[in-house]
DNA sequence: CTAAGTCAATACACTTGTGTATGGTTGCGT
DNA sequence: ACGCAACCATACACAAGTGTATTGACTTAG
């Protein structure tokens, strides 16, 4: 009988795993005994899938570039109007904990140090990197601080963004972080 | 005849090699006969100086817990006296290239993901991270900012930083963002 | 019911990587 | 000149990892 009666395939499982190697150890843990180990399907059934571990890689890199902006964005441009609530939302989306997304928080740091390696990649991040802070910037804007101040902002909450990211925190920790930035970024805006 | 005649031994190229395959491809990428093959030695002389690659991982990370705080502060202490100097020291040398210093830019990132698996190493990460925003929230202290203030700065911008670090930016994109935070900062301090 | 299609397990050949054992070279003290 | 220690290369046995080929089970269309 099948493992998954719902779902036809275990592609997405040996995608997952790959997320979640990825992230554990960096992009050269993605191996595909150790992964069969783990999820409990042999290596015949990823050469049926893919090709080769390259091919893996390749669908792993595509659907993080999917995930980790047009589809969060999106996200949040359809379910928010308020400004302020966007980029709460768009903080804690990108924040939140590995197991329950898998472009989620530690495999993005994966793909960095993946980016070091392959210029495929690097070139990607860039291109990710671009977006979200011009996005970031957008909507500081439209919380109404002027142009340079918001570009320059934008980077700021960007990096620190990443830095958090990168940081082994957990939920309450995350927290006060964004809640001190959103309080400051109201500062900003209306300063008494 | 050696091939260092200056140095008496070759350990420091295998810890260098180490770093930089740590800083490219995550901690699992550190392998003995890759890294034999870019160094030009063979595993015959790793196995002389290291009893296993356990042992040359120990190393490598007690070389970063040193380096990666009390070194740095030490070598920012005694050589500035202006805080506004330190801060910017210290960002300057924690951002500099990676083939500059072992423990610099990328390796940090190869680090922290590495934690992400050994919990001996997460300690030692979430220490070095205690340290260093102690740190910045002294230097903001003694640039006369209030106390709560400043530890909120110092959280910011520790993160910010790690941003940076984690990012793959060139000397110059670095630089804008380390002047913008130098003149945020300058800001708050005496705001006109 | 049967043939094709989908998916996974197994067996095999090959490559990469680890650790050990051994032997060779250089330099240095005596 | 001798002997020892530091350092590195080579060869070996073994484990981990990749990719291919074959087989089998289960599903669905005709």
């Amino acid at each position: 009988m099948p493992k998954n009666p719902d779902t036809h395939s275990n592609k997405i499982a040996w995608i997952e795993a790959g997320f979640q190697f990825l992230a554990k150890g960096g992009i050269d843990s993605v191996r595909i005994d150790r992964m069969s180990k783990k999820i409990g399907l042999t290596r015949g059934s990823f050469y049926w899938h893919f090709k080769s571990r390259d091919e893996l890689l390749n669908e792993m890199l595509k659907f993080w570039e999917h995930v980790a902006t047009t589809s969060i964005i999106a996200l949040i441009e359809q379910e928010h109007q308020n400004p302020n609530e966007k980029l709460a939302t768009l903080i804690k989306l990108s924040t939140q904990q590995p197991d329950e997304k898998y472009g989620g928080k530690y495999a993005e740091l994966g793909i960095r140090i993946w980016g070091g390696n392959d210029d495929k990649v690097a070139a990607i991040v860039a291109k990710i990197d671009g977006k979200r802070i011009a996005y970031v910037k957008q909507l500081l804007v439209e919380m109404k601080l002027e142009t340079t101040n918001a570009a320059f902002l934008a980077e700021i909450i960007y990096n620190a963004f990443i830095g958090v990211m990168s940081r082994d925190l957990n939920e309450k920790q995350i927290k006060q972080i964004t809640d001190l930035a959103s309080n400051y970024i109201r500062a900003q805006i209306m300063p008494d």
